[in-house]
RNA sequence: GGGAGCAUAGCUCAGCUGGUUCAGAGCAUCUGCCUUACAAGCAGAGGGUCCUUGGUUCGAAUCCAUGUGCUCCCA
């Protein structure tokens, strides 16, 4: 069988075999039963979204969970699906009709959304297809999608819900305005960028003394002086104070303003004046309230100026084209003081990238501080842990987040999504209710006749992320039918992996719905990976092209070699600096793996009656020995699974793989070439390896499946997805075998090889003097093997030069062999010098009484150990200093 | 401007409640090997003032303070 195998592992034609293997025999899908459940809600990607490399190592990391606790017997359910996006989406329709040649303005609402749904029926959910790829585990017969019926009617009912509690409210507010997706946006949703711009000092001519005095006022957005109404100063300001109360006039088309003071103002900022526009600024807006200044707002929803600004040139222009033009036409009017280059926060948008404009207009709110009065539990839980945070200093920003929350703008003008159920009568009464007919009785209940013709809808629809709040619960339909089996056996789920970027967006509103909907947390513990950045720490984006195709990667490294290796480098909330080298190492771990598996099949056997006995009790030993470092490593595991240290746990198992189990007990056992194995030696080792491939399957699911079927004969329907995770076995047999010496002697003995040029295939005598014969005598078969080693005596050698050290023992090497002799003196000096410097610092240690007093007495029994050690270990390199 | 976090080998990171079995791991580097499982490999090796400066302590990578540098969040 031996040499048809391939040198080589190919990971893509198994990978797809497998796949399609466990989606046949349907391992993935769940349904409530009497084992105890384990639950994993995907955060829901983006429909129009494809897999980028974010998502791979968010989904690896859920499906590794899920895998393992399949494997360990629970009834592991992982949702998958998709939220709609509304403004991503729309966005990509509005393109593809543009494109058609068709204007949304000219569609019905009804129209667009047929288009819309026809564009999410053809490209929506590639990025689910893309995860089967990776090998993710989801339970695809329960796929979601946060605008199908039932899920839309769950976001509905929350909206009635909370607007009947008093916690929605509908306000004229001042909003963060997307001039692209022509929406409002949340505080969340708007991303602030460092840009360089300019600062402009403009003159502001007093009323009716135009020629001779003014002020200056300092702005980056010079076109907004048209809709100003005010300029303020502050009233201790002695540069200005005698002002106030003045007219200046605005330049271009004098406006008369008043000068106002206020507090407010920064006099070290600028000039000291602040221009009040209160349409187009957050804090003008304030001062405007608080002064009762006139809100003139020049601006357009696609953020061309309109016809308040005045001027008739800039009518319809874009608002960064008049930037453009009145700097020119201040300039050339003589209202410019100077320019400067200035650095400034400005807000986009995330989903379009346009800059945002603050905008006063009237959306729907959630009260977030009556629903945190409501929820305390929403920040306690957190902070006590019964949700625990990995890594937990996440736990920080979550409490900043909730101590200082904002009111929550839900409304989106856009027609993608669930629209508000808020009806209004021909006067501007508004009811919220879910169908029209229940609207009429609420009119009518208030006291208000109207007619069906006369009610309207709201032309507006929800913010995505007020569906995907709920997801926990709606994925089980547990607004539906609240207490239906799934909802109750599923929820909470175990776990949310997510990255930092989305913390308010998803985990905080997942636990505040949680509370409010279920009177239950959504989930127990909430993993965050870090972001994955290029070499160079840059994020990836679509703009820097610095992120690779996730599907181009699976294809050249395997998806086991691509999720390992990106696991690998990944502590929770770590960002990974990704190089296409750490995939390589995955690619190799796959392939060792692979030759591990070659060299065992290609093993002719033979009954243990045919053996000499010394083998086979050099063979049992080994066995016995990797055993029980297998239990050694697997309880590391086990302790780092529950501390959520995937990454270390996964090092453990690939150094328990590469190091214990292929350079070292393959070698112990391995027969000589073209001679058989035992029977029972073979028996052991592939029980040892299939041990190894279920503790590595949650990570490598394909390479470890296609082993893990030929390591033994399988029936149909059997898998390693399935089969039953190792547990850790307690009762250590024969674990008085201690190996240490023999495996330090043969490091030493290939050290020296090494250093002195000696072949491996050179054998040689060795002597050993020691005082613990048995630490060497049981292992002697291993060490003649493993170290090309023709006969041991235990007895003071020959050798005047060649004595290795190992631990406090010396071994004899009987070979001639030229040596450095300086070079071994230096070494020996060197080494004699470290033991000194320990010595002096275990003595005084020893020797302090307050040392003595308060350490613990088995560290002080340690400390005498270090001593007697070290004393010995000197007492050798002298002697050896002293031969050569 | 407000808040939080981080600083340990060339790189990415472990180091819990202080005690040289705590100065570690992987990768990278270097040396020697095409040894019939694997060169996507084997056997070895080198490499760190644990950011600075103070303090607490018998004892500090670990605790405290200061400074410096970086990152993130919020406005």
């Amino acid at each position: 069988m031996s040499i048809e195998i391939s040198k080589i592992y190919s990971a893509k034609e198994i990978e797809d075999k497998w796949y399609s293997y466990w989606i046949e025999q349907n391992y993935f899908h769940s349904e409530p039963d009497s084992r105890e459940p384990f639950s994993i809600v995907i955060p829901p990607p983006n429909v129009t979204g494809v897999l980028h490399m974010g998502h791979m190592l968010n989904n690896t990391i859920q499906d590794v969970l899920i895998r393992r606790a399949r494997m360990k017997g629970k009834n592991t359910c992982w949702v998958p699906g998709t939220d709609h996006a509304s403004i991503a989406t729309e966005a990509k329709v509005v393109q593809m009709l543009r494109e058609k040649g068709i204007k949304k303005s000219d569609l019905s609402r009804e129209d667009f959304l047929k288009y819309a749904w026809e564009w999410k029926e053809k490209y929506g959910g590639i990025i689910l297809e893309q995860l089967k790829k990776l090998g993710a585990s989801c339970d695809w017969q329960r796929t979601r999608f946060t605008m199908e019926p039932k899920l839309s009617g769950a976001v509905t009912d929350v909206f009635i819900d909370l607007f009947e509690k008093g916690m929605i409210y509908r306000g004229l507010r001042m909003v963060n305005w997307d001039p692209q997706g022509k929406t409002a946006l949340s505080d969340e949703e708007v991303i602030y960028k460092e840009v360089n711009s300019k600062l402009y000092f403009i003159r502001y001519k007093f009323s009716g003394d135009e020629n001779s005095s003014f002020i200056t006022i300092a702005t980056t957005r010079p076109e907004t002086i048209l809709a100003d109404t005010a300029v303020c100063v502050n009233p201790n300001d002695e540069r200005y104070n005698q002002f106030i109360g003045r007219t200046v006039l605005v330049p271009f088309i004098n406006r008369p303003i008043p000068i106002i003071a206020d507090e407010y103002v920064a006099m070290d900022f600028g000039t000291g004046c602040l221009k009040v526009t209160p349409a187009h600024d957050i804090n003008d807006y304030a001062l405007g309230q608080k002064f009762n200044l006139p809100i003139i707002d020049i601006l357009n929803d696609d953020g061309t100026l309109n016809e308040k600004c005045e001027v008739e040139k800039y009518n319809n222009k874009d608002r960064f084209a008049v930037r453009k033009q009145i700097a020119i036409d201040l300039e050339d009017g003589g209202f410019i003081q100077k320019i400067e280059e200035y650095k400034n926060q400005v807000g986009t948008s995330e989903r379009t990238g346009a800059v945002i404009e603050p905008r006063l207009s009237l959306q729907w709110w959630v009260d977030m501080k009556k629903f945190m009065a409501k929820n305390p539990q929403v920040l306690d839980s957190v902070m006590n842990d019964e949700i625990k945070f990995h890594p937990a200093k996440m736990k920080n920003t979550y409490k900043h987040w909730l101590e200082n929350i904002k009111d929550w703008c839900i409304s989106r003008q856009l027609w993608w999504g669930q629209r508000i159920p808020a009806w209004y009568d021909s006067k501007g009464n508004f009811v919220v209710a879910k169908t029209i007919d229940e609207a009429i009785s609420k009119f009518k209940v208030q006291g208000l006749k109207v007619e069906e013709s006369e009610i309207k809808q709201d032309e507006d629809v929800l913010d995505t992320w007020f569906s995907s709040w709920i997801w926990p619960i709606s994925v089980f339909d547990g607004f539906d039918d609240k207490s239906n089996k799934d909802i109750n056996y599923y929820y909470p789920t175990n776990d949310l992996v997510t990255g930092p970027d989305i913390i308010f967006f998803w985990v905080a509103r997942m636990v505040m719905s949680g509370y409010e909907f279920k009177q239950q947390k959504p989930f127990n513990n909430v993993y965050f990976t870090g972001l994955i950045r290029d070499k160079q720490r840059r994020k990836m984006s679509k703009s820097l092209g610095n992120s690779p195709d996730p599907l181009e990667l699976i294809e050249k490294f395997g998806a086991d070699g691509v999720r390992m290796g990106m696991l690998l480098c990944s502590p929770a909330g770590n960002d990974i600096l990704f190089d296409e080298s750490l995939l390589e190492q995955g690619r190799n771990f796959s392939n060792k793996i692979w030759n591990a598996f070659r060299l065992i099949k290609g093993w002719e056997i033979k009954p243990d009656s045919q053996f000499d006995l010394e083998l086979l009790k050099s063979n049992q030993i080994s066995a016995q020995w990797f055993d029980n470092r297998l239990d050694e490593i697997l309880n590391d595991i086990e302790n780092k699974f529950s501390d959520y240290k995937l990454s270390e746990a996964l090092m453990a198992i690939y150094k328990l793989i590469w190091d214990d189990f292929c350079s070292w007990y393959l070698e112990m056992i391995k027969p000589n070439f073209g001679d058989p194995i035992n029977q029972s030696t073979y028996t052991k080792t592939i029980e040892l390896f299939e041990k190894l491939m279920k503790i590595l399957h949650p990570f490598m699911p394909f390479v470890t499946e296609e082993i893990w079927q030929n390591l033994d004969s399988r029936k149909k329907g059997e898998s390693i997805c399935i089969a039953s995770y190792p547990n850790i076995n307690t009762s250590k047999v024969n674990s008085e075998n201690n190996l240490e010496r023999a495996f330090e002697t043969i490091s030493k003995i290939r050290e020296l090889r090494n250093k002195n040029g000696i072949s491996p295939k050179t054998s040689f005598e060795i002597s050993v003097k020691t005082n613990e014969e048995k630490l060497y005598k049981p292992y002697e078969f291993l060490i003649k093997k493993l170290a090309n080693i023709s006969s041991i005596v235990y007895a003071e050698g020959a050798s005047k030069s060649n004595v290795l050290a190992v631990a406090t023992d010396q071994v004899f090497v009987e070979l001639n062999i030229q040596l450095d002799v300086d070079a071994e003196k230096g070494k020996a000096i060197q080494e004699i010098k470290y033991l000194e410097g320990f010595l002096q610092s275990v003595d005084q240690k020893l020797s302090n009484a307050k040392f003595v007093e308060n350490a613990k007495p088995e560290l002080i029994e340690k400390e005498k150990q270090k001593k007697l050690d070290a004393e010995i270990k000197m007492a050798l390199l002298k002697s050896k200093l002293n031969k050569l």
